[in-house]
DNA sequence: CTTAATCCCTATTGACTAGATAGAGATTTA
DNA sequence: TAAATCTCTATCTAGTCAATAGGGATTAAG
């Protein structure tokens, strides 16, 4: 299961993707929008910001924007910043591999070969889908 | 990822598939061989009894054995019944659906068309590796 | 029939994390 | 210069994870 602040950061993003202009929003307006609490979405999107999925304007008119193009962020990016890496274990991991501590053998882990094949699965899934993808499913659904 | 539970859970159900005959093992023969700590283990095979994927046999010389033929017990069974649900969101579980709390509209969500599909791909990966796969994938390596 | 070995069950512990909130500081624009 | 924003650190509560303790119930063997 995913945390709640990865279901909160994936609907601002998805609603900064969904409004298409470039112009920063205040956390204010995406907060009252998408009814997340204002001091909590704060938070993630400072986190999302130090990995660049977002960037931020300070001061009077300020706000956040999307930190590159929207068909350049997939889920799995912003998940992997919310909740840590995908796969189901380190030693299966990609982007953060850690071994198993108390494994024997990894090459020969019938465990590890079982959730190496669950991971590749679910990356090719959520590194394909992006906030653009997202965004185009929600205008056809006249959800905008 | 996956708990330490859920590793125990697999890594003593392996032993007892690999292992092939149908006699009980004692909690404390699998605990030693597979270094998982006696009492936890305990736990662990109490609740995948209540679940059918272990038989127990008490008294004297009781012990665990496998409820039904290895190639009938998936990864994904297993580890339904120690982490819960595979799904990322609780509305895309198959077997444990429940809405989102706050949620407009489930069938215009685009968030959740991604996690669905992440659903699909890794329950179609984990439903298919079961226990006799895993354990002739050990006995290929020479493990055994 | 008694004893010893097993599984069965409930409770508890300590460490850690998730989710959320508070309040003051730094920056920028009007 | 003042008001509006983002930035940062600290804190709180509830819950979960991993592990342990201590018996009670059951059964096989002697």
């Amino acid at each position: 299961m995913i945390s709640q602040k990865a279901r909160y950061a994936l609907r601002a993003l998805l609603f900064l993707a969904a409004r298409g202009e470039d112009s920063p929003v205040q956390i204010s307006e995406i907060a009252e929008r998408e009814r997340i609490p204002r001091k909590f979405l704060e938070a993630i999107l400072l986190e999302l910001k130090k990995t660049g999925i977002v960037r931020s304007h300070r001061g009077r008119s300020g706000g956040y924007s999307l930190g590159r193009p929207a068909k350049d962020i997939s889920f799995a990016d912003v998940l992997r910043v919310t909740d840590g890496p995908l796969a189901l274990s380190p030693c299966v991991s990609v982007m953060a591999y850690r071994k198993c501590d108390d494994c024997f053998d990894e090459a020969v882990c019938a465990i590890r070969k079982a959730l190496l094949a669950a991971r590749d699965a679910t990356a090719q899934i959520l590194e394909s889908r992006n906030l653009a993808t997202a965004a185009a499913q929600l205008r056809r659904s006249g959800a905008l």
